[in-house]
DNA sequence: GGGTTTTCTTTTTTATGCCTAAAAAACGTT
DNA sequence: AACGTTTTTTAGGCATAAAAAAGAAAACCC
């Protein structure tokens, strides 16, 4: 049985490892920073979960999840993704609160639960965020997505997820008026600091480039 | 902020204390008995919980539960049995099923999951074991319930509750045909062993004391 | 008051997970 | 190919938490 920091790791690696179309490994310092640990509590880690064969990996070399781990992460994920639907759906949670709990339900150790959650659900495809949940098998729907910041200006696209999900970020978010399945239509760019205009339900309103890094498009 | 252990140590002492009418106390060796570890180490765990003023407790005497400890202790049997309802009813869990994933699930720490999933759930009086759910005050009925190994030959009695939420026994409760609210009739008891044979859907069944001191009746 | 039980104290054990500091390897640039 | 920079690894240590064993001391019960 995994501990609650084993399953972390493995979800913050395949969270890395999902980032960009192709998987190259993910670095010790990268992930230490995505925990916010110190690269040698990584490389510590690292040795146990390759010990227990969920992460395939050679001393100074790329992090890859195994057969074993990749199913073990993605189930994490699924559960993450469930409980923050079911915070959103049926207990009217708002969108940037059901981050933090989920953190806590992801580790419940229970296949019948999350199996009976799904289908109480009704197998939904996609969590508040507009992250896709994996279904039972693991497989799950992966849409190439954008960032805002890199669509070009005069066009138009529409709001899929978020990559922060942070009360902070979220409530930023709300503010502004976005939401997923927003259509958004890029104004003008600025080539100082790449802040940009959008237009959003007839509102315009600008936003700096770290802010259109954080919302995903198609 | 308390470890699951604390908890579960609150928890195990709240529920002896429950038992038997008045509240005289908990005993060490019973304590360390009902969580199957030694008495030396339940001292350990009382003098933590001490310090944190969460029980009343000096050298030699019976250990009490602080106002404090009483709080925290009834929110985690809410917790616990506001969860195991939730698996009953709405995810189709069976009888015996519920107790084991609602002890992980008690420990999740946050409040508003904890209102809003009663809200939910309508604010339910009773669990599926006919145990009463404190509300969010804390207050729940005490209903003074008597063993059904007490109840004297020839009268009827109903069940409310089960001592023991163990998939063994309650598998054998469900075999039996008993269930939450059926009607019993104690037919007749043997000296020899303390068994008896009772009278449940117009069928009559002969079970042990041991049997007859796990089900609780009014 | 003597024997039994309970409690207390001290010392170990096991398991996690993190850190600092310094060495080692890899990388990238000229 | 040599240099400095960055990344990764190692070694050793620390903190926390939980539990147990063992012997001594205290309390309880006739």
């Amino acid at each position: 049985m995994l501990s609650i920091t084993e399953e972390n790791y493995l979800k913050a690696i395949l969270y890395l490892s999902l980032e960009g179309s192709e998987d190259l490994g993910v670095g010790t310092n990268e992930l230490a920073q995505s925990l916010d640990v110190k690269p040698s509590s990584v490389n510590d880690m690292l040795k146990k979960l390759r010990q227990k064969e969920l992460i395939e990996y050679e001393k100074y070399g790329k992090i890859f999840m195994s057969e074993q781990g990749k199913v073990i992460g993605v189930q994490i994920l699924r559960k993450h993704r469930l409980w923050e639907t079911f915070l959103y759906e049926k207990l009217d949670f708002t969108w940037d609160e059901v981050h933090e709990v989920a953190e806590q339900l992801e580790h419940i150790k229970s296949d019948k639960l999350i199996e009976k959650l799904d289908k109480f659900l009704g197998y939904p495809k996609n969590d508040p965020h507009g992250d896709p949940i994996p279904n039972a098998l693991g497989e799950f729907d992966f849409i190439p997505k954008k960032m805002l910041a890199d669509i070009e200006v005069g066009r138009e696209c529409k709001m899929v997820s978020v990559k922060d999900n942070s009360a902070a970020f979220l409530n930023y978010v709300v503010e502004i008026g976005l939401g997923i399945n927003n259509e958004i239509k890029v104004v003008s760019k600025q080539e100082f600091d790449a802040s940009i205009e959008i237009l959003v339900n007839e509102k315009i309103t600008r936003v700096s480039q770290k802010f259109a890094q954080h919302i995903y498009v198609v």
